[in-house]
RNA sequence: CGCGGGAUGGAGCAGUUCGGUAGCUCGUCGGGCUCAUAACCCGAAGGUCGUAGGUUCAAAUCCUACUCCCGCAA
């Protein structure tokens, strides 16, 4: 595996312990990532994750605005295979055919469950048990190729977006490093995605951040969870966009609208649902920090929340 | 030069409008009560009020510049 020619493509932190891995066991000619943009309020430049660790690696670096027409320097470097990672491009179909072993994909799901670009949020958003990795060979659709292999994860009740996000990139490494060798000697599975069990993890948008409490309980407490701590929830009081990162789920009912905090203490802020109420753990005020609950009540007048009702 | 909020003992906040003794709720430490406690009672320690300069008899508070943190928008 040592001269076996690896062009990586991938982008954010979730892929860099596989870069990594991939730098120790075989020949990284080059890595993909997508261009630098111009982040937060400072509009600075930022690097990728991978693009950070290819230079500490040593490892030249290539930023296509749009691969689709940028490909020509990739082939011209001859890879033997192509390994992405949530690289954040349709990789087009002239690459895909280019190296002798192929292009694989490590996904962050089980397919052909949770097609797409935010699999680990949605598994636990959408209530799933368990989700995995797998890896597959890449066609022209998104996350559409034949499946190679998969590894499995619970997802456990105390879990949230980013201790799953832990666990199935721990995983990632040692799945991809048990598969690539039967990849090469062609000693590899090669099973097809049945389409009618598909379903799909799109990138989060503005508006599934929002918390609704006519929800069940268990779907916002999901909802919470599954969008910490990368983008994180909100629910609107007062004109004022509040975030919500942590959340129990409580055993009381009341007869208020959905939406009303009933209940200000160190055990949460208590919040009715459809279906019963949801104790906040774990909040966030606009310019404010993250704050637990038991902070939270020290600097706050309970009178000032009582009785409110989220939007 | 995208818009806005913020920085006050270890934590979360009030005080800034209108300059005049550093405050609240917690935490910590010591003591008490209790079979016991995360409960209750008593007491103590702990802050050059983000940094630098300016105005003033006097600045957390007014003026100027800077640093850092955060929400929105991208």
């Amino acid at each position: 595996m040592k001269d076996l020619k690896v062009i990586f493509m991938g982008t954010p932190d979730f892929c860099v312990p596989i870069l990594k891995a991939l730098s120790e066991k075989c020949n990284v000619i080059a890595v993909v990532t997508q261009p630098d943009k111009e982040v937060g309020r400072k509009k600075e430049i930022s690097y990728s994750p991978i693009k950070k660790t290819a230079i500490g690696l040593g490892i030249k670096v290539l930023q296509p605005v749009k691969i689709k027409e940028e490909y020509k320097e990739i082939i011209d470097l001859n890879p033997d295979i192509i390994i992405t990672c949530a690289y954040g491009q349709i990789v087009p179909e002239v690459i895909l055919n280019y190296p002798k072993y192929g292009c694989i994909n490590v996904h962050a799901s089980l397919l052909p469950k949770l097609r797409g670009g935010a699999p680990i949020h949605k598994a636990i958003i959408y209530g799933y048990d368990v989700t995995g990795i797998t890896i597959m060979y890449m066609d022209k659709g998104m996350d559409t190729g034949d499946m190679i292999s998969k590894k499995e994860v619970k997802i456990e009740d105390n879990d949230t977006a980013e201790t799953l996000h832990d666990k199935l990139q721990k995983i990632s490494v040692t799945l991809l490093l048990e598969t690539l060798p039967k990849i090469i000697s062609g000693t590899n599975k090669r099973e097809k995605q049945d389409d009618n069990c598909a379903t799909y993890a799109y990138n989060i948008s503005r508006q599934e951040e929002h918390v609704d409490f006519n929800k069940t309980s268990k779907e916002v407490f999901n909802q919470i969870r599954g969008l910490n701590s990368w983008p994180g929830a909100y629910a609107v009081l007062d004109d004022k966009n509040i975030k919500l990162w942590l959340s129990k789920i409580s055993e009381n009912h009341y007869d208020a609208k959905p939406g009303t905090i009933v209940n200000l203490d160190k055990n949460g802020m208590e919040i009715v649902t459809k279906d019963g109420s949801v104790l906040i753990t774990e909040l966030q005020l606009p310019g404010k920090r993250k704050t637990n609950i038991k902070d939270f009540i020290n600097g706050v007048k309970k009178e000032d929340y009582l009785d409110k009702r989220f939007r």
